[in-house]
DNA sequence: AAACTATTGACAAATATTAGACAAATGATT
DNA sequence: AATCATTTGTCTAATATTTGTCAATAGTTT
């Protein structure tokens, strides 16, 4: 075994959210961690650790006490956050459905976090969830509906554009730091995902992004907003199999439609397209006539892409 | 045996950010580097050990102590500060080319990168040059030359757009990732930036903004194309100093003058503007009317911004 | 000579540890 | 409702450790 690294307390609590003293009281009280300590008695905590303080803090969130769940064994930590766990909890209060389960507080703490147009806040909450949730909840019960939260909040007036913006760059950057840390296969099959010309929107592409690139693609991550050439220049050039779009759907645009054929016409028969986001009704008959694959939900490209496999 | 360059403990001091006495304290107490010495004793450091001080200093900056950290071997620091410790990728290529850190390398290995579409090795390139490089030196000397270059081949016909959205996507994540885990003092005044109205481009405003949080200002970063309504109303609620604008001018847009005039009377008289990017002379008249400070190059920001301080 | 560097020892500011205290919140009991 | 006990985050004080900084002295470079 080699000698993991170990933080100090002053990280911990940087890392974590958890104050010091807390963090301290926890172990005291409780003995939820035991720290390793320096010759002169400085705590060191091991990643593990500092997981298991994550764990514990979202616990509380959601309405557990810190005396009942900080003895509980990580993994059973886990799932009781998540709720998909029929694991009883070592004590006895069957919950009442807690309103939410999971993520409800992190939801909470990133609209305050937003509305406060705290930057680094948010990217402290998106950081602890991407460690309690794993990583398809961590896009549905999250990602989406904060987006979807925030939409709602720009709509009745109390959120403006500009926390949109900020909150919008954070999660673009998160999300393409969660990209980039996946590990791919060398020798899996390529997939580039882009938006067609005049679609800026970004978030969209991230998110499908990711979800292919969990599931055992190799993603090239072209950005937004590239005309059709490119897009088929692209993906020839990369041998990619699958071009993904991410369309935020304007009601009815002539552009894009014809966007959308122009890449049919381009690219290879042996690549396929397919495209995400919430269509309109108007665009079914051009993505019949491109032949592409189309899914309203993650979880619909998720399965696509499986399958995909091994066809 | 190349006789690589050396460097006295004045230069290294201005290097790392580092006082001549700390780095001094940290090879007595703990042997963290070892300099050669001269003939006369005088401490001669290598280009490595210089990066290997830089990499101390960010870990002290996350939160560890140097007592803990300055035995470390330089591999391990380097995941320690990326995070990277429990979810380490299994191993990526062996670096190409660790022997010379020198910029003008780091440039072409960027642009074959980009050339083979390869989005994972760009970001290796980039992390790497960030841990060997001042962040000055990162900006003027490679990212910017970089995205020139980019520029220059697509012109020349051998970059496609699809090159330089991609590699765009990477730099854009880098950068706010750098941006990220500059830590300002929290009393220290407050930036906004953002791109108005129109302006897609986006990443001279995190050049811009990154350079801003390392002189000192706290900064929030709203993204690009944000309406002059919106942007003095997120001053105003963030009690900002200053509001800094980055564009990219085209020729002569009366719109984007009409936003920038609705900019100025929106906003209280105590909050300057400052512009930056490469202004048409057209425009020169709109920024006296607004009364805005104008720089074109980074190292005018820099200046600028630190004289504000005193003022 | 003036500017720079090295060494040493000392100091003080920052940071951590422990024990104990406090108060707000919760919950059970009367 | 009112009261009492428990839980738990926060705080303080005393102590100890860590670490940046400095002054004094002496040697080196330009």
């Amino acid at each position: 075994m080699k000698d993991e690294a170990k933080y100090p307390i002053k990280a911990v609590s940087k890392l974590t959210g958890l104050s010091q003293h807390v963090i301290r009281a926890w172990e005291k009280r409780y003995q939820a961690i035991q720290p390793t300590r320096t010759g002169t008695n400085r705590r060191l905590y091991s990643e593990e650790e500092i997981n298991r303080l994550r764990l514990l803090k979202e616990a509380i969130a959601q309405g557990h006490n810190i005396g009942n769940v900080a003895n509980m064994d990580s993994e059973d930590l886990k799932t009781l956050i998540t709720g998909n766990g029929s694991i009883a909890p070592a004590q006895t209060q069957l919950e009442t459905a807690p309103d939410k389960p999971g993520v409800s507080n992190y939801l909470d703490e990133l609209i305050a976090a937003t509305q406060s147009l705290d930057n680094k806040r948010i990217e402290r909450i998106l950081l602890n969830a991407s460690v309690t949730l794993s990583q398809p909840l961590l896009i549905d019960q999250l990602i989406i509906p904060f987006l979807q939260k925030i939409g709602e909040l720009w709509q009745e007036g109390s959120l403006r554009i500009f926390h949109e913006h900020l909150a919008s760059a954070v999660i673009r950057t998160f999300l393409a730091d969660l990209l980039a840390t996946i590990k791919t296969p060398s020798h899996a099959p390529i997939l580039i995902v882009t938006t067609p010309s005049g679609q800026y929107h970004e978030i969209g592409a991230l998110i499908v992004a990711l979800t292919s690139a969990s599931v055992g693609w190799q993603v090239t991550y072209l950005g937004p907003n590239l005309p059709a050439e490119e897009i088929s220049a692209a993906a020839i050039e990369k041998n990619a199999r699958i071009v993904l779009l991410s369309i935020v759907f304007p009601p009815d645009d002539p552009h894009l439609k014809l966007e959308l054929e122009r890449i049919r016409v381009l690219l290879p028969d042996n690549i396929s397209i397919f495209v995400g986001g919430r269509a309109s009704s108007s665009y079914l008959e051009t993505f019949k006539k491109i032949n592409a694959t189309v899914f309203k939900e993650i979880k619909a490209l998720r399965t696509n892409l499986e399958s995909y496999h091994s066809s």
